[in-house]
DNA sequence: GGGCGGCTTGCATTGGTTTGCAATGCCGTG
DNA sequence: CACGGCATTGCAAACCAATGCAAGCCGCCC
């Protein structure tokens, strides 16, 4: 267990150069000979030397780790989008250092740590930020970017899906389809994702004179919704469709319905859901569901993150936008549907 | 924006105190009267200052990071260990820095980039680690773990699943079942999943005097594994039972059946996965697959990987181990049972 | 009252790198 | 031949916190 390192100043007494030609050597753009940037590349190919990035970042004042946050791994929408982020930080030379965190308390206290670290930026995936958390990034001139789901911090930027144009087409698509007994199984009630599906979902009926048939919460939980929904459909006045906040729900409610109640989908009730996650477009279960791409918004948060922090890099402040990322209703088995509309196309509201 | 960082200096003055005084307030366990530990508290939270981690990692030689590289996200196995592990590590003070790493030379490339960052332990799940990277982390005293799969590098720890086991219970169980055309649908051959499994599975065959009756390639891809089922089913001689290397190519097997050839699953042939991961449990599929509990895999790797980190720390070798991890068949609906055999039961060899 | 032990505290050094500045060496030009 | 200009290189000061060492303080006991 030879544990000393190999510093660059190993490097330099083998290669016979100084230490900062070394580190030279390592900066792309510094100002070696080529010749000395061979003989030092040789020298620490032969000791094993690696540049220390901890000690690189702690005077250049940059990580080049980007912090992220992400709470529901099972919901199948984030693990994609980590793995999104990640390679896109990977490609630019950045790292990904998560933070599982779950609600509340325990999640501000993680995002605290990770100020700690340094990080370049931060990415917070449907992890509502306090205000105080994002004041101290403010200051700290690191810039946040929420995505999916966004709470009202000013300073952060913000990627979302078009939550509420989603809802109101869902709630046009399901008036054109004849149904008129309509319920909504929302999420996680103040989320901007369900306030936004839900308030869209609802002017979509209003434009129809409809009214919501029912209302039930599953909080963006498999079993909540598969319990809720259950009820809402035993209850005296059943509905002919649910739209359920996201895709999670929508299959914890349709398996639900067929093996625990043996109704049919769309037979019976039809089913809507919001994401287009991939388990939502296997066979099985063909959800006709509101689609954000997932690519869409990790370019979409990278590229925001990317220009913030060359912006803070440069000293600017830079301005926290919003982007809202365009969607198109998938038409799948999952509901009854308007005449002439088929399978695997695209439905909007003008159509 | 005041781009100034806070720093110990600056609470220091503020406090009245030196920066040693600051720097062991902030130490849990060093020597500061509590008074002078209030009245730095106080300063700092009056300036919002926080420790640097990155300065204090250069200090004392432990980043409280972690490398994790993970390469299929899409298999929803790993993002469950995924959050396990960084849900483990951050009780514990450590913290994920992530690698998002496909197979081959990128990955060796960004396994380089994590030691950059002298992380203090390094798990792999399902990513091959080259010797040479081995080498260079266990000469750098970085205890490395991998799960679920492993290779042969002599200095990494191990923790898997009842592979072995796995396959040949599974080979028993559907030979009592009745099944006399059993194919085997396999994984990445390289891996040591697919090789222990199946080798389990040709033992487990052999104990009933059966011989494998066909034999396909899936790659742990949902769409190759679908192609070789249909293309399996479709042949002059269909299998009555496939067994497929993990529920990620089980479910789109079954989804492929069923909806693109019309077949009924178990009636027409038995489908058995590895894994037992979420999806395979939901009604739909309710797949009869080997569970390796992945709860238990992350407290495995977890515990592997402080206790090495503990040892590293303490300046002695860890002796790398090999943990194999009990597991069991569920008997779930997509198989034709054995008589006397109940849905949701466990079965095991002896039974 | 002197001495001794224990707890706190500050000083100064350390960790590995980047980078501004100045020095060096070389080439070309007048 | 002298001098300007350029590319390369080395020196040394950062960056921020941890820590060994020694000094300071206090209390207590003999």
């Amino acid at each position: 267990m030879p544990k000393r390192k190999v510093t660059s100043i190993d490097v330099a007494r083998e290669a016979g150069v100084s230490q900062s030609a070394v580190s030279r050597a390592f900066t792309p753009g510094a100002s070696v000979a080529e010749q000395t940037r061979e003989r030092v590349y040789e020298a620490a190919e032969r000791l094993g030397y690696r540049p220390n990035a901890i000690a690189r970042s702690l005077i250049t004042n940059r990580s080049h780790m980007i912090g992220m946050a992400v709470s529901y791994m099972d919901n199948h929408f984030y693990p994609e989008l980590v793995q999104g982020i990640s390679d896109r930080c990977q490609m630019q030379g950045y790292h990904v250092l998560l933070f599982t965190a779950g609600e509340g308390d325990r999640a501000d206290l993680e995002l605290q740590r990770a100020l700690d670290y340094q990080i370049d930026g931060l990415v917070l995936a449907s992890v509502s930020l306090s205000s105080e958390i994002a004041e101290r990034c403010h200051k700290a001139g690191i810039p946040v970017v929420m995505v999916n789901r966004v709470s009202s911090a000013p300073t952060a930027s913000k990627v979302v899906g078009a939550n509420h144009l989603g809802g109101r087409t869902i709630a046009h698509f399901l008036a054109a389809g004849g149904h008129r007994r309509i319920a909504y199984l929302a999420g996680i009630a103040e989320t901007s994702t369900n306030r936004d599906r839900e308030r869209g979902f609802l002017d979509g009926l209003t434009e129809h004179g409809l009214l919501l048939h029912a209302r039930a919460e599953g909080n963006y939980d498999a079993e909540q919704a598969a319990r809720a929904a259950i009820a809402l459909m035993r209850g005296e006045s059943a509905p002919d469709a649910i739209f359920c906040a996201n895709d999670h729900m929508a299959i914890a409610v349709m398996d639900a319905l067929r093996f625990e109640l043996g109704l049919d989908v769309p037979e019976d009730v039809s089913i809507v859901g919001f994401d287009d996650v991939g388990p939502a477009q296997w066979p099985t279960y063909a959800i006709t569901s509101f689609s954000q791409s997932v690519d869409a918004m990790i370019e979409a948060t990278s590229d925001t993150l990317f220009s913030a922090i060359e912006a803070a890099v440069g000293g600017e402040a830079f301005e926290a936008g919003s982007i809202e990322l365009p969607g198109a209703l998938v038409v799948r088995l999952s509901c009854r549907l308007p005449a002439g509309v088929e399978y695997g196309s695209h439905w909007t509201i003008d159509a």
